[in-house]
DNA sequence: CCAAAAGTGTTCTACCTACACCCATGG
DNA sequence: CCATGGGTGTAGGTAGAACACTTTTGG
């Protein structure tokens, strides 16, 4: 599609968003032993950005989030959760994009559309960033991982507040759900996870009693050993069990400090 | 104002708000040793429903819920939070109330307004109900607390959902948050917060090892005793001390199980 | 002086932390 | 055979659960 066909259909798409209601997406996920997040450079501006998007009047909330998602990933996303709404009247006029609406002909509609003030719901996603390869959206020339605590600038709006929000809210509920699992690939060893764990939370933990604790909860299956490289002892290989999970779950799940 | 007058009003009053989008507030209090909600009647209809109401389209969301809750109440309410966002496209199907809407002679304008899909933001509050009288809005004629476990039948849309929501939401905050506070009088014995954790909590807590953990938690004064009319010893008087909550809170609270 | 409720102390246990020890592997 | 990293064991400390004991008050 050229730029004037996408115009065009953007126009006759908007009529079927919910106007003043934006949905973003904080992906986050482990890559070379940190937290990335994927984030979007706009053609032609040096603003960076969440995937984003609108919710179709006929579409549940939820499944406008999988669809931003899925459009920048190829992927359904398991773990998605509501972060909160973001709701200041204000809070386009932080760090505010001049995005191609401001200068470019567009119709009146779209322009109007985007000129409302628009409350966003943030999003959180978690995923493993080997599974996909990133691709832009049609305003964007760039859908990339950054490592969290370096995020470029500026992002758009309250962008980096809500990546502030999600990372605050991983820390908090890595202790009590199993998020590490949604971030690693299918099969990892317990150093691939303490590590996880470790980028999280922000502090070494100890390797002897994380293995421990974690053995505890009994939702994890062993499988035989990896013949590594390395001069040691190879490690074993662990994958998540869900039904276990679900069963440990009623007792309620002890935590990682 | 007459029901006429108050359609006129509304009628100038709508286009002031953000289309789409509603605030529901779930208020919760804690009265003769249960968590009680607050929940409306509508006028000729057996249809209950939280209180709720639109955003002005320059006014903060988390404004617009403090001025729902004092349209009601007459008070502003320290303790607020959000809780999700009710997003389905289907949530105002079930349990529809049949609102004056749907067969009154309302202008076109208000139907087409409430006719809309609905995102509803659902908030939580936390309230003493001794500190004022609620009162109905215009289209409601009751207005009163009833127990979180025995709300009437039926909530209109899904606001039973956003009550479940909020229960498990304090249930597991409690713990981490010292929402007692804003449930209690500014001065209250241990009996008294020991109560309503237990209501919150649905469970009994020990006497002596409950006091003993908020204590160490060195968030509270303690005042003279009361000179209570029992024929025992009379217990001391507490009260919530803002600025050592605010130095612990950086430790971290330990937590009531 | 007694009953009732409030406040405090004691014991037992479970878990967490820190660190030591042993094991497997490839060079 | 040894350096390296993985897996497990152990001692000490801390905190919570259960319950006993003491204190205060009004009748």
């Amino acid at each position: 599609m050229n730029p004037k066909q996408q115009v065009e259909q953007l126009a006759k798409e908007i009529n079927s968003y919910i106007p003043g209601m934006s949905i973003d997406c904080v992906l986050l996920g482990y890559k070379e032993g940190r937290m990335h997040v994927l984030v979007l450079k706009f053609k032609n501006a040096d603003h960076w950005a969440l995937p984003g998007g609108f919710i179709k009047k006929d579409e549940d909330m939820e499944l406008a989030a999988q669809r931003v998602l899925f459009s920048r990933t190829g992927v359904t996303i398991p773990f998605l959760k509501q972060l909160r709404a973001f709701g200041t009247v204000n809070r386009r006029q932080i760090n505010k994009f001049y995005s191609p609406i401001d200068y470019l002909p567009f119709p009146q509609a779209i322009k109007d559309f985007f000129n409302e003030r628009f409350i966003s719901m943030a999003y959180l996603a978690l995923v493993n960033p080997e599974t996909f390869v990133p691709v832009p959206d049609d305003f964007s020339e760039v859908c990339e991982w950054h490592p969290i605590g370096e995020v470029p600038y500026p992002l758009i709006y309250d962008h980096a507040d809500m990546i502030d929000y999600a990372q605050q809210y991983i820390r908090q509920q890595i202790k009590y759900q199993p998020m590490g699992f949604s971030l690693l690939p299918e099969r990892f060893t317990m150093n691939d996870l303490r590590g996880l764990y470790e980028a999280v939370l922000g502090h070494e933990l100890d390797r002897a009693n994380f293995q421990k604790k974690i053995l505890k909860l009994e939702i994890l299956n062993r499988h035989e050993k990896q013949m590594s490289g390395g001069a040691h002892k190879a490690p074993y290989l662990y994958s998540f069990n869900v039904e276990q999970y679900n069963k440990t779950l009623e007792k309620g799940l002890g935590f990682i400090s």
